[in-house]
DNA sequence: TCACTATATTACTATACAGCAATACAGTCA
DNA sequence: TGACTGTATTGCTGTATAGTAATATAGTGA
């Protein structure tokens, strides 16, 4: 027989849970959205596509870092890659990306007003 | 003299970048999600709130295993301790970590079909 | 108090990887 | 071809941390 709805049942989502295989990938995603320095290439090619020494001088970061970071972003297909001359021009895959940086902050912003809100009673 | 939008212009949000301090806390965020042994624990305690050794049943994981990253979804805030006699039960505080990997796994998705199709042409 | 259960912590090993300097490689131009 | 520029790779060091066994701590009931 099936019983009422608790509290808690009324949060679940109506989705199967996610398997391992699932899990894993998106394990994979945040981690590669984990570091400041890929965050802040994400954020550069977010305004247009750039080269990597472009990129080296607007993110401040080694050069051999920042193609290293590209690699990683490639890999996990959040940018994509285009030889142009000389020079290899990346630009954003996963537009999906800003609007999960988007919630976190949200998600941030909420938690430290409530926990200010909690604090002043 | 303001130009037409481009294409990448058009793509780009109408919010500031993210300060370093937001970048920061995004990936602090999203490192803590970056970890299926912590992810299986939400899972599960998504359902319902859970004491350690039932999330160490459910989970498989060994109990300090899963003590530590308790630890670590609590420090990020992720879930909330209780007190409950001998045993400590927690659940989670932020559901919005749920839609971020709903939206996770449908990019995945999309990504691998958009791959899929690229490919049959 | 003691025995028992639940949870947290400690100390450790193994692994992953960010950042860096040096170097290799690729594309362009003369 | 050689000189030059831009990008990728290699080898390294330092740091972080997942997972584990052993141990410590806290709460419960007798």
């Amino acid at each position: 027989m099936k019983k009422a709805l608790n509290k808690a049942d009324r949060n679940r989502p109506d989705h199967p849970p996610l398997g391992d295989a699932q899990l894993q990938a998106v394990a994979e995603l945040f981690d590669v959205l984990s570091e400041v320095s890929r965050l802040r290439i994400l954020q550069i090619l977010q305004k247009n596509p750039a080269s990597v020494s472009e990129l080296v001088e607007k993110s401040g970061l080694k050069q051999a870092n920042v193609s290293k970071q590209l690699g990683a972003l490639q890999s996990a297909r959040l940018v994509a890659r285009r030889q142009d001359g000389n020079r290899a021009i990346y630009s954003i895959q996963l537009p999906l990306v800003f609007e999960l940086c988007e919630w976190v902050c949200r998600g941030i912003a909420q938690q430290a007003t409530e926990r200010a809100v909690a604090l002043h009673r």
